[in-house]
DNA sequence: ATGGGTCCT
DNA sequence: AGGACCC
């Protein structure tokens, strides 16, 4: 009996109605971080471009025909007065991604990332939450509806959709009004069609589906490259099957699919065609590898090879200290150059790395460990390139892998770091302690000058913000719905919502590298240099997901910034938070 | 294509 | 280490 009943539950899997899922996708993102960059570019064409490709463009280019993934060239072509602007580049794009996975995990631990300008959320609890509080609220549907909803399903799936219209709508408004980033929403009940109906309404806009909805949407996509998890290979395959459209994949035979791809992809892409899908939201949490490319026409010189790998050992470092994890291997990756492949084949090798080489000694930090680092690069480059013979080489890449978490000391001004001070402060921290070593080299490096110097604090119009007082216990529930219907009113001041909002300024714009490292006492200097390098999980620590712990402290930024930074260093020296003033 | 990432085999 | 997938 039970058995039967557990088999029901897992055919319906996928296909019941019981989560709610958004899906957000910030329109034209790269473009987006442009304009907010320089909103001269507002009102003018603006493309983004890698190498000879444009990547994305903004609304404007786009009504010059200008798309996503053209040539330069033939994008002047369309535009003459397309402005473009380089975007390999993708540090700031990956900081403004950073800073809205946070502000939606205000609204659920359940966010999971898909690329840089994508995020799912599971609000399933929020909406119970809410329904449970609310019983008697309004259930409009905010933004358009997809399809049919004339049949209503009786599971209690429509109120909670209504609620997840609502929570998305929220989620927008907050994108836009902290850091100034338009996105499009999707809300459905599982991870498929919630993506799949956010495109349906561009840009700016958000869709949701209701049951009634869910073949209408599958049917009117184009073919079953349209589906995520089915990609060039596998639409291939299909293809050679004579299939090209949804409704044929809903109706090939299940056991000629597996035939050509296996049970597992079969099973799973039979599901996909009805929209049906059972995958969960995994939260995103630190990357399990942190790397750089390039690519380029030709290198056929080991120095070369040599000059490129060290350029991107350099920056790589950054993201490495930014990080705070230490990795335990280092892969290199190279592109031959090909002219009968048609796919863009690639070779790597890795190898395992002493993590002694990230816990430095003041002083002799970096020359000693690059020099290291970029022997063992070279002896991968070795292991692929027999440079013997002639080569050809269009890309390199440098990634490292297998992080360690390292657990730190409760005394330690790591732990301090961690608990008290928010995120982006502590990056820039460790920015200021990297400066004043001479090896690490940070100036020098384009990145290290943007973070201090341009200022993605784009959306912040707060003045001075007083100490906040500890929130009164408020659920999930009331605090989004409360900052909805009265926007910023006193006691939004308290809200946790607030509290987040200073932990999401990237920078205050202000330079804050006149700290003189050189001034600290020795002690001091090499404990701080530890932390930087083994910052553990600060969204963890931080209790990111956790809004009835409210962040209570100044930031760093804020200390440099009053007082000289003699008061701060007494107090990281006697392990005590900041004091309230 | 570009400059990233993911997971599975 | 490569191959599929995602953006």
């Amino acid at each position: 009996m039970e058995d039967d009943f557990d088999q029901t539950l897992d055919s319906n899997y996928g296909s019941s109605h019981d989560k709610v899922i958004v899906h957000l996708d910030a329109d034209c993102f790269y473009a987006q971080v442009e304009m907010l960059k320089n909103p001269e570019l507002r009102t003018l064409p603006l493309g983004v471009q890698q190498k000879n490709l444009l990547v994305t463009c903004n609304y404007v280019a786009r009504q010059f025909g200008v798309k996503k993934c053209m040539l330069v060239s033939d994008a002047k072509r369309l535009c003459p007065s397309l402005i473009l602007v380089k975007g390999e580049d993708l540090y700031d794009y990956r900081q403004m991604s950073t800073k809205m996975t946070l502000l939606l995990q205000k609204f659920s631990p359940l966010v999971e990332k898909l690329g840089l300008d994508e995020n799912f959320v599971d609000v399933t609890q929020l909406v119970a939450e809410t329904l449970k509080s609310d019983f008697a609220g309004s259930r409009n549907v905010e933004g358009h509806i997809y399809g049919d909803i004339t049949s209503r399903c009786d599971c209690g799936c429509y109120e909670r959709l209504c609620v997840g219209s609502q929570i998305a709508s929220e989620m927008r408004k907050q994108l836009k009004e902290e850091l100034g980033v338009t996105c499009c929403a999707g809300v459905a009940y599982n991870k498929l069609l919630a993506k799949l109906v956010c495109s349906t309404h561009k840009p700016n806009q958000q869709t949701t589906l209701f049951p009634a909805g869910v073949s209408d949407l599958m049917l009117n996509l184009n073919n079953v490259r349209s589906l995520p998890g089915i990609g060039h290979r596998t639409s291939e395959i299909l293809q050679s099957l004579g299939i090209s459209s949804i409704e044929q994949l809903q109706n090939i035979n299940l056991e000629l699919l597996e035939h050509a791809l296996g049970r597992t992809l079969a099973e799973r892409l039979k599901k996909l065609s009805v929209g049906a899908d059972d995958m969960v939201v995994k939260p995103t949490g630190k990357p399990q590898s942190i790397g750089l490319e390039d690519g380029f026409r030709k290198i056929s010189l080991e120095s070369e090879v040599k000059d490129k790998c060290e350029v991107l050992l350099q920056r790589l470092m950054i993201l490495l200290a930014e990080d705070g994890r230490i990795p335990g291997a280092i892969r290199v990756t190279v592109r031959k150059y090909d002219n009968s492949s048609r796919y863009s084949h690639r070779e790597s090798r890795q190898c395992n790395i002493p993590s002694s080489l990230f816990l430095p000694k003041v002083g002799t930090l970096s020359s000693n460990a690059h020099n290291k680092l970029l022997t063992s690069i070279m002896k991968l480059f070795h292991k692929i390139i027999d440079i013997s013979k002639p080569f050809h080489l269009t890309l390199l890449g440098v990634a490292f892998t297998k992080f360690q978490e390292r657990n730190t000391g409760k005394g330690s001004i790591t732990s301090f770091l961690v608990k008290d001070i928010s995120v982006q402060s502590v990056m820039n921290f460790q920015n200021i302690s990297l400066h004043g070593v001479e090896a690490m080299e940070c100036s020098s490096s384009k990145n290290a000058g943007k973070q201090s110097g341009s200022t993605l604090n784009y959306a912040d119009k707060s003045g001075s913000e007083s100490e906040p007082e500890p929130s009164p216990k408020k659920t999930r529930a009331d605090f989004w719905r409360g900052s909805r219907k009265r926007s910023l009113t006193e006691s939004d001041k308290d809200s946790p919502n607030k509290h987040r909002s200073s932990e999401l300024r990237l920078s205050t714009g202000e330079p804050i590298n006149e700290v003189d490292f050189s001034k600290l006492s020795d002690g001091i200097q090499e404990e701080l240099m530890e932390s930087c390098m083994s910052l553990p999980s600060l969204t963890d620590k931080l209790g990111i997901s956790d809004n009835s712990t409210p962040n209570t402290s100044m930031s760093i930024e804020d200390n440099f910034q009053t007082n000289a930074s003699q008061k701060l260093w007494k107090r990281l020296g006697s392990n005590q938070g900041p004091q309230d003033q």
